[in-house]
DNA sequence: CTCCTTATTGAAAATGGTTTCCATTACCAA
DNA sequence: TTGGTAATGGAAACCATTTTCAATAAGGAG
């Protein structure tokens, strides 16, 4: 990741400006720590990898970019009900698959899961389209999560997290 | 709803003492809150109404007794992404049915459907099921639900309360 | 390149739902 | 009735997130 010069060229930088937004170091920070880490960060999480390079970009800096990345589609936030928002990058260059997650109550391991995606789609779609009819919605997000014990914290005996 | 000796008969006395805790007049409150009002009340909405009638139960104790009636699974606390958790009866004397939820983001109000349910349910036994033996994980439960706009959000222009 | 407008920023304070503390109260088994 | 202890309420603490506001810097115009 060169320094300097790497501003201006982004594959979202078109994207960016052509929403009227500017291309600061901040948004630009946040966006590299989102595309290199894996996905399901806190706001804490990316404030750190980001000051650890860019000590002068703040924490607020953090949670007005996620929003602005939020409301341009280009990142999901996400609520696995351990108080804190997470977020992911809804599709990078190498456009992240669609997916549901699988979370464990006792370590807060999330597992990203694309294998029944398919027949849940379908069902999905259906039961949308049957709940706009009847209720007379717009639908415009759906929330499928499981919660349980991974493996690991099976075997730690039975404490849960809670959520 | 008798005062004073109404105590002592309820349908979860038994249930509750079973589990060692005692029956109190602020735990009576609550779980009379939950089964007379309909679902989906935040503590807060919970605490006006028993303090309307109990005015010296405390908003600590709501919290407290909604933790404890969680754990005890006699109800569900609910998080349809605005910042704060909603309770509603898991199953009462009438044993309210396993539903999911519609979430509308322009005004928050919440539609329980249950027209879906049972290819929902079919689906998500499976989806569980392989998703277990995949990951060695033991899923405890689910959550699925709908966010979108409401008849009448939807015709007060776009406007989204975002989540 | 330089200037200027104004979007963006950082630090600190505010917010708001929820939890913790601790001295006091009141269930309820014996 | 009584004693041990679970439960309580009020205030303070917590903690993720938001707001405020003066200072800064992106980037289009010239
Ligand atoms: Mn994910
Ligand atoms: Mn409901
Ligand atoms: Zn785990
Ligand atoms: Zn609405």
């Amino acid at each position: 990741m060169p320094r300097g010069q790497c501003r201006g060229q982004g594959w979202w930088h078109g994207k960016f400006r052509g929403c009227g937004y500017r291309i600061t170091l901040g948004r630009e920070a946040v966006l590299d720590v989102l595309s290199s880490c894996g996905g399901h960060l806190s706001a804490e999480d990316i404030f750190i990898k980001v000051h650890s390079k860019y000590p002068n970009v703040g924490f607020t800096t953090i949670y007005r970019t996620l929003d602005v990345l939020c409301g341009l589609g280009m990142v999901c936030k996400l609520d696995f009900g351990d108080g804190r928002a997470r977020y992911e990058l809804a599709e990078g260059p190498k456009g992240a698959r669609h997916h549901h997650h699988l979370v464990c109550t006792g370590c807060n391991k999330v597992i990203d899961y694309t294998d029944f995606i398919d027949e849940e789609v379908d069902l999905l779609r259906q039961t949308e389209k049957g709940l706009e009819k009847k209720y007379n919605f717009k639908i415009n997000d759906h929330v499928i999560q499981f919660y349980g014990l991974c493996d690991k914290c099976r075997k730690e005996g039975g404490k849960d997290a809670g959520f």
